[in-house]
DNA sequence: ATCAGCGGCATTTTT
DNA sequence: TGCCGCTGAT
């Protein structure tokens, strides 16, 4: 299939055609860079280039999977072999190839914030740090802050004089010392390691260099300091390196993204050409102008300007509401009204700045009946449940890996307890040997009760068995589980919560298979070519190769030989070996471990999908509503007063307006609960820095407002038009019982284990009932808490319910009780 | 070994 | 206001 490149304007067209060299391509949003990067490489393959030349490297694994799509589309299945991966997941590949090298085995496993978050416990513990003095989240963002910045403990002693620098630099040598013993590294590790690893190992690094002709980064905005080095090492041989991305989306910098990578590329290499996408195919003009008019606030940036041929479209629409429960409750409404108009659920979304937020929107979305899914929040996989199969799967893989064990070696309960673990910790420190080795002779000591030590060998000896175990990865997981007892300790608790975390790991036994499916034999991903195997290849094609800028010997070598038929068979002069593979339990941790649940949004299910601003990057909807529009929250209350994070603030409200295609609501509320304190506060400058032309406004203080129901309060309130006024804010009495009711449960409902992994949206959810919610005697209804019931009676307002499971009559009322209709 | 109760805490989170 | 983690009592 020939690329037609005359699908693309002139600067696509531009930016595709210049391979060789540096390139910088500022791509506005909704620009259509994915387009320009995988037609340029399609392209590259077209004229010869092997797959495993290029190196695309995104920031999710969910771009990574839909440019691989997107190439397998265009180039079928000549995409194979090609590395497009995030910077991560290839410094792990990096990682796994030359591990010896830097100390560590193939076998590392990669710790999370929370397995990071117990090592520094346990670290400050024996240094004896004080957490109150020295919070173990100041001493995280620091040392995390120097890996990312590729400061290794030796020069952050040096540099850091304050009295926190030179605790965390005492915590920082100790953390790696351990984590080097644990044969593990953290998400920060793998750039240190990886970079460690190419600077110190120069055939290493020629091989790659040598390998990758053609390196893309996509969202180069937020790379920070050490993807910035990596990506110059691995470039610096072949130069042509392609960076793709958008100072105006940078909203990452407080996790080290340095905005200076992209701004300061031309002076990185002087003659680097530069192309800039400033058509938008994605959203009508005014949302496009009220974009362009705020971001417009900000200094610090590359001019440019993003213009449409799309039509002017509705202005955009601002509510102001009371309070977060008109708020919410509101966009419940507009969204059955665009639900009326013939527009789907899944083009819908609603955007909040912080997590917090979404408790009120998903209350109110329940009630109307709205079907509605959230992204991020609690992950799966960070659910306890999920955290101790992983942990017992890990220590089958890496034995050394002490956080693991100490997290499951009473899980379920052996009666094993804390006296008994921080004796075989003493004497792991002693003999300078992993917990689960010291264990295993703890069996030994005379010292420690037979029964103890019967349950410390059981374990130990599950670990050990586990270890034979062979055959199809679901199987061998299952077993693992089983001969745990996680399941059937759980199931023997008998509660509702309990049955709920045996469904996750029912779910989570279906994610295995979906690895598996997703990791046969003919997605296979091929290895980096190690030292030794490029040696070899190099040696073929002669010597010439690593000379600089241009093609090299073995890039020659390579496209002549592949003549005709370029892609059809892997290259003869680099080994293959396959990476992830899925039967492979070590294979399976590594995915896992790099995956977030962002990466699990599918196109499934009908539902309103609710996300953080953040969460947002990179996705697009018809329909886009953007909740609690005002000062302090956002921007943030700790943004303002620092221009730099105002700024970044302000990039944020970009992102979440340019995420519109069609229609934009911005909603605030004139007061909210904070903290549980209500608080007013000013609508948010962003929404004042959009011509008031392109909005309108309705809601508390706008002409046109008419509420309905309980929204009428505000009105009697007399509060109209004080939306701009800040100020402490006064607690109105609410009916008490409306109120606690619908909190007093959230909570419960939250880990209830009706959240499906899969399709994300809540059970309740899917289920319909009508917006506006009447109920009538005879009607089965489920409650959040005491689950299905059924009316028998209604006064007004409050329902007389009878309740299954308890047998019990309850009074709620309708408009607050979190009750949802049946059938 | 376990759990209730209390105090401190609380943006955003691609990996 | 609600959650989490630690503490101290059983």
């Amino acid at each position: 299939m020939p690329l037609d490149l005359d699908t693309l304007n002139a600067p696509q067209r531009e930016a595709v055609l210049t391979t060789e060299g540096p390139l910088l391509v500022l791509a506005g949003a909704g620009s259509g860079k994915t387009r320009v990067l995988t037609f340029r490489i399609a392209r590259l393959i077209e004229q010869g280039v092997y797959p495993w030349q290029v190196l695309a490297i995104t920031f999710t694994n969910k771009a990574a999977t839909e440019m691989r799509e997107r190439l397998g589309a265009l180039v079928g299945p000549s995409a194979r072999g090609m590395w497009v991966s995030t910077f991560h997941s290839m410094c792990v590949r990096i990682l796994r190839a030359d591990a010896e090298r830097i100390g560590f085995t193939k076998s590392f496993t990669i710790y999370d914030t929370d397995d990071l978050k117990r090592l520094y416990k346990e670290i400050m513990a024996e240094l004896d740090v004080d957490p109150k003095r020295f919070p173990i989240n100041a001493l995280m963002n620091r040392i995390s802050q120097a890996k990312n910045e590729l400061v290794v403990p030796g020069d952050f002693e040096k540099q850091a004089l304050d009295p926190v620098g030179k605790v965390a630099a005492r915590v920082y040598a100790r953390l790696q010392e351990r984590l080097r013993a644990a044969n593990a590294f953290d998400f920060d590790d793998l750039l240190l390691y990886a970079y460690l690893l190419l600077k110190n190992n120069p055939d290493v690094l020629d091989a790659y260099q040598q390998r990758f002709r053609y390196i893309m980064v996509d969202e180069y905005q937020d790379t920070n300091h050490a993807q910035y080095e990596i990506t110059m090492l691995l470039a610096a041989a072949r130069g042509n390196i392609m960076v793709v991305g958008d100072d105006d989306q940078s909203i990452y910098s407080w996790r080290g993204a340095d905005l200076r990578n992209i701004l300061e590329f031309e002076s990185d290499f002087p003659e680097a050409h530069v192309v800039k996408l400033e058509q938008n195919y994605r959203s009508v003009g005014n949302i496009l102008a009220a974009a362009n008019a705020v971001i417009a606030n900000n200094q610090h940036r590359k001019q440019k300007r993003l213009f449409t041929a799309a039509e002017d479209g509705d202005k955009i629409n601002v509510y102001m509401a009371t309070d977060e429960r008109d708020e919410g409750r509101w966009i419940a409404g507009e969204i059955e009204k665009r639900r009326g108009e013939g527009m789907g659920y899944d083009d819908m979304a609603v955007f909040y700045r912080t997590n917090a937020q979404s408790r009120m929107l998903e209350d109110m979305l329940l009630r109307a009946g709205v079907p509605y899914r959230i992204v991020g929040g609690t992950r799966f996989f960070d659910r306890a449940e999920i955290r101790d199969v992983m942990a017992y799967l890990t220590l089958v893989i890496n034995p050394a890996d002490d956080i693991a064990a100490k997290r499951v070696i009473n899980v379920p309960k052996r009666g094993i307890g804390r006296t008994t673990v921080e004796r075989i910790e003493q004497f792991a420190r002693e003999m300078g040997m992993p917990f689960l080795e010291a264990s295993e002779l703890l069996i030994a000591d005379p010292e420690v009760r037979a029964s103890t030590r019967k349950s410390v060998g059981e374990f130990v000896q599950l670990i050990k068995t586990a270890r034979t175990y062979s055959g199809e990865l679901r199987r061998v997981i299952e077993m693992i589980v089983d001969q745990a007892g996680l399941i059937s300790a759980l199931e023997a608790e008998g509660t509702d919560e309990a049955r709920g975390r045996v469904e996750n790991i029912q779910e989570f036994l279906g994610v295995v298979d979906e690895f598996a499916e997703t990791h046969d034999a003919d997605d296979a991903d091929y290895a980096a070519p190690t030292a030794g195997a490029l040696a070899g290849a190099s040696a073929l094609a002669g010597t010439g190769a690593g000379s600089g800028s241009g093609a090299s010997a073995l890039a020659d070598a390579g496209a002549e030989s592949a003549g005709s038929d370029p892609a059809a068979s892997p290259d003869p002069d680099v080994e293959p070996v396959r990476v992830l593979r899925g039967d492979s339990l070590a294979d399976f941790i590594e995915w896992v471990r790099l995956r977030t649940d962002l990466d699990t949004v599918t196109e499934d299910g009908h539902a309103v999908t609710l996300m953080t601003v953040h969460s947002s990057k990179g996705l697009e909807f018809d329909c886009v509503f953007v909740a609690g529009m005002e000062e302090t929250l956002f921007p943030h209350m700790n943004s303002v007063g620092d221009a730099a994070s105002v700024e970044e603030e302000r990039r944020l409200a970009y992102v979440a307006i340019t995420r519109a295609r069609k229609k934009l609501f911005l909603t605030c509320a004139q007061q909210r609960q904070i903290f549980g304190q209500t608080s007013a506060n000013p609508t948010s400058r962003f929404v004042s820095e959009i011509p008031s032309e392109l909005r309108r406004t309705s809601g508390v203080g706008s002409a046109g407002f008419s509420g309905t129901g309980w929204e009428k309060r505000g009105s009697r309130r007399g509060i109209a038009g004080s939306g701009a006024e800040a100020g402490e804010g006064r607690v109105f009495g609410r009916s008490s019982a409306s109120g606690s009711a619908g909190r007093a449960d959230r909570s419960r409902a939250g880990r209830s284990g009706h959240g499906s992994f899969s399709s994300g949206a809540n059970a309740a959810a899917s289920r319909k009932s009508g917006a506006a919610a009447t109920f009538a005697v005879g009607d089965a209804v489920d409650h959040k808490t005491f689950g299905r019931g059924k009316v028998t009676r209604v006064d007004g307002d409050t329902l007389h319910v009878k309740f299954a499971k308890t047998g019990q009559t309850k009074k709620l009322l309708k408009d607050y009780a979190p009750i949802v209709k049946i059938g």
